[in-house]
DNA sequence: CATATGTCCTGAGAGC
DNA sequence: TGCTCTCAGGACATAT
């Protein structure tokens, strides 16, 4: 499931295609139901076709294509989606083609589940669906001090506010485990009730955590769904201390690794080293 | 306002 | 072997 590391991935993949123009916007013939695209596929190719990309940003678990008309087009991978410039795991599942004059001939958009999107926005559009109002600061750029100051009084389940892309962007289910794990703070702990020196783990521990699976170009968990650019497997798999891991002993003290349900979602962690 | 719950989607895997 | 059922968790709409 693409989070923050994932995205970013996905982002640097597709950085060589700034300074191409896009010469069509193609949907592929697809038995399954289509994925959200705005506007319809008309508008879509009459705002997109001819116009350079400039600049290629991420904006939280999303990748955001600029256009040289201040138009921006944004992936939305959700739980399957993959932005990619080679040839997608299969044709079944590929949703979107933007063909291009520059050295790479295509940008895909491909999605299993289908619960992604590809949308264009104008900057005024941008600012009403994304704005800072809908959306927290980045989890590679936000302080502790932000990070305290925005889920610090919070009622919640300290796990699952860190889910909650209007407080903090980018952190997802899998990275939410780690964190916790990292910073050894219980995952069911309310917000309200850490410490300060909690929070500095936390704060901490996102940045290691979250740098370190983008040096691994995120994680491709058992499924195999998910691929950088180049349809190639993450690594950050192997690196994993928790999540997925229930049954198996902890890393760092042997005991059993547990797995509990948290807001409808697994949350692995380990009962004697996340209780600081 | 904050927080909780239901929904969407497909394919893998379990159980019979 | 083939059917049915459950589960995975992104973001968002709706409910409390």
């Amino acid at each position: 499931m693409p989070e923050l590391p994932e995205v970013e991935t996905m982002r640097r993949g597709v950085l060589p295609i700034v300074g191409s123009c896009i010469t069509s916007v193609t949907l592929p013939r697809c038995k399954l139901k289509p994925i959200t695209l705005l506007p319809k596929i008309a508008a879509f190719r009459r705002r997109a076709v001819g116009r350079e990309i400039t600049a290629i940003d991420r904006l939280g678990k999303r990748v955001l294509v600029r256009l040289d008309s201040d138009d921006i087009i944004i992936f939305e991978p959700r739980m399957t989606g993959l932005v990619l410039l080679a040839d997608p795991p299969n044709q079944a599942h590929l949703r979107l083609q933007i063909a291009l004059d520059g050295e790479h001939p295509q940008l895909l958009f491909w999605d299993r589940r289908g619960l992604g999107s590809v949308r264009l926005f104008s900057p005024k559009q941008m600012n009403e669906k994304l704005g800072p109002h809908l959306l927290g600061p980045d989890a590679l750029a936000i302080t502790v001090e932000q990070l305290r100051a925005r889920l610090g009084k919070s009622g919640r389940a300290v796990k699952v506010a860190l889910l909650d892309q209007k407080a903090l962007a980018g952190v997802g289910n899998l990275y939410a485990a780690e964190i916790l794990f990292r910073a050894g703070v219980h995952p069911e702990a309310k917000c309200q009730r850490l410490s300060v020196a909690q929070w500095t783990r936390i704060h901490e521990a996102m940045n290691v955590v979250l740098q370190t699976a983008i040096k691994y170009e995120g994680s491709t968990l058992s499924d195999g769904t998910y691929r950088n650019a180049l349809n190639e497997a993450g690594g950050y798999q192997a690196e994993h201390l928790v999540y997925d891991r229930e049954g198996q002993s902890c890393v760092q003290c042997e005991a059993e690794i547990v797995r509990i349900v948290q807001a409808q979602r697994s949350t692995f962690f380990c009962r004697r080293c996340q209780n600081r």
